[in-house]
DNA sequence: TTCCTATACCTTGACCGTTTAGGTATGTCT
DNA sequence: AGACATACCTAAACGGTCAAGGTATAGGAA
């Protein structure tokens, strides 16, 4: 999807969020996703790698090789400084939508002249 | 954006919410969703029209030329009973997004090996 | 050993809704 | 007359996602 004007960013919200209690390689973060979602959300790879790859290139995440507890080559990432301000604006954003879009679908019988 | 696997359907959920309450113009749909929604939501025509003639065609909507109280023309939209049935089950979906939503922003650290 | 599965990374092309930026026409107000 | 809001529409460019591939390693089963 491209930036929607209704709402755009979700999945660059959740990776933030994956890495802000500490480094996750890329394959950890999309099961982190899943699971703390209670396998709600799922992201394919296709569109995990991409937003990784363009979130590093705005600067809100570093990456590092390392190695898993299983000896296992992955790139980990983590939250830079702005990626934290960041992180903290995209939820504060997201918590605005929310809101609004509750607002809309409780929203009572036309309030005052829909209609022109 | 096309169909995101986290969510996509935004639109079409305000369109038809805003139409629950009885029929609408398109022009007065998009200034409805920009009212209660509080200004938030902002709905561009370029979005708008191609929308209406999209769930209409899916046969959710139903549309008639009319007349405004100012004696405008304009093409009423009214929601087909598939319409209201299909308004429903997105409204479920966007819940139950919003709330595995909540649940990631709201996780607590790290619960078990996100790591392997 | 061989095979399968899970882990872990990646890219490409098609798809499709949004954005941007136009266009037309009418009614109202100054 | 001119400006503005109303009211409809479309087309090209854009850009993120999806579907479907690819590579490589480690572990366990057959």
């Amino acid at each position: 999807m491209a930036g929607s004007n209704l709402y755009s960013g979700t999945l660059d919200l959740l990776i933030l969020r994956s890495l802000s209690w500490g480094a996750l390689h890329g394959y950890g973060i999309g099961q982190w996703i899943h699971r703390s979602s209670a396998e709600v959300l799922k992201v394919e790879e296709g569109a995990l790698y991409p937003a990784l790859h363009r979130l590093e290139k705005q600067g809100w995440l570093e990456s590092e090789w390392g190695q898993t507890p299983r000896k296992r080559q992955a790139k980990f990432y983590r939250l830079s400084a702005t990626g934290r301000e960041h992180l903290k604006a995209e939820t504060r954003r997201w918590n605005e939508h929310a809101s609004a879009m509750r607002a809309v679908l409780e929203a009572p019988a036309q309030p005052t002249g829909a209609e022109s």
